[in-house]
DNA sequence: ACCATTCTGGTACGGTCGTGCAATTTATTT
DNA sequence: AAATAAATTGCACGACCGTACCAGAATGGT
């Protein structure tokens, strides 16, 4: 069965999907497993096979969870934003903070909050089920990041903004190698330099 | 036992580099097991476990391998190239060989081995030990790159190609989720864009 | 009341996995 | 050739995996 028809069934359904994504978050796709996430959810292990025809959808549903949380919080941000002019490292700070999520305090928070970005779109890779909802995903995003600048005084094109989205991807997935991983802070970089008026 | 100690040894223990090499590109960190190494080596399982102390050990050295393979191969295509002039879609297409290695006819395996260095620096996230391996790769890959450039007449500071870098991974890992990735070709635009002499 | 449908959850099957270890083969020394 | 040491390997243990199965409980329509 790949839905529920019953208002509990769906409730149930609804706790295997939270705690699928909280799994994701914390350890990839490779934690999202049928026991790890009933175990979670504090539901007999049979529930996640009656309630998701594979592990496939189970990990499906929990990245459109996942991202749908995100979407949503940049969303509420974005609703709070008023239409001023801003300075460059400010749109930068909104900016990776749409694209890399709020920076928690711990450093090491952040770090695996970064990673699973990266991984949800190299994963996709390997993952042909997932394209279409990571697609859509990214869509969205693009629309958050063009309304940022807009309303910050500093419209871009579409195809302007896509170069700073992989300038951003590019220079994560590069400090993510390093021995101190960064990745934030080598976004912020290469984001204002691109984005400074002329050097 | 981390290392063999006879000639044979050493032969025996190299064989099953190759082959977890082999499979690492072919089907990423995952195909990299005991068994599929040594079925793939012909040899005895327990021979993977007599020459790596771990599994992780395993890896690090068909990463290694892999890597340096690559390296090699550039460096060798960099001992061919004379230094002249070059246009910018020439040493674009130069430095995409370089990082994306040489484009191959079918371009579903093209698609898996430019999956595979991305999977390498998102996966070094959450494998520490192979950090200072990724690294010293990548070190080695920036130098090749930043001659590249220098023998095409075109010469670019150390920043300056990070920068370029970064932009070809980003568009890379986002060309990567669409319904039909053509990585490549969008890295190919991005750089080809940020190398125009100016718009 | 009934009954069909939906839901629940305990359990087990067949599989892959990393790894430890005793036995065996091979090499070296005496 | 015998004794000793080193290198090699067959094998199985315990863990985890996805998933099928089925008896029973809850639910809702009649």
């Amino acid at each position: 069965m790949t839905s529920a028809s019953t208002p509990k069934g769906e409730r149930r359904r609804n706790e295997l999907i939270d705690a699928a994504a909280a799994l994701l978050a914390e350890g990839g796709f490779d934690a999202v497993r049928h026991r790890a996430v009933s175990e979670r959810a504090g539901l007999p292990l049979a529930s996640t096979t009656y309630y998701f025809d594979s592990l496939d959808e189970l990990i499906t549903a929990a990245v459109e969870r996942h991202g749908r949380n995100e979407l949503d919080a940049g969303a509420r941000r974005l609703d709070e934003l008023a239409a001023r002019h801003r300075g460059v490292d400010t749109v930068v700070e909104l900016m990776l903070e749409q694209l890399l999520g709020p920076e928690p305090a711990d450093s090491a928070a952040d770090l695996d909050g970064v990673l699973l970005r990266y991984e949800r779109l190299v994963g996709t890779g390997r993952r042909p089920y997932l394209r279409s909802l990571s697609v859509a995903m990214s869509d969205e995003m693009d629309a958050l990041l063009l309304e940022i600048c807009e309303r910050s005084g500093m419209p871009v094109s579409l195809h302007r903004l896509k170069q700073l989205i992989a300038l951003v991807d590019g220079a994560v997935v590069n400090a993510l190698v390093e021995v101190n991983p960064e990745p934030r802070a080598a976004a912020r970089k290469m984001l204002s330099e691109a984005l400074q008026p002329t050097a």
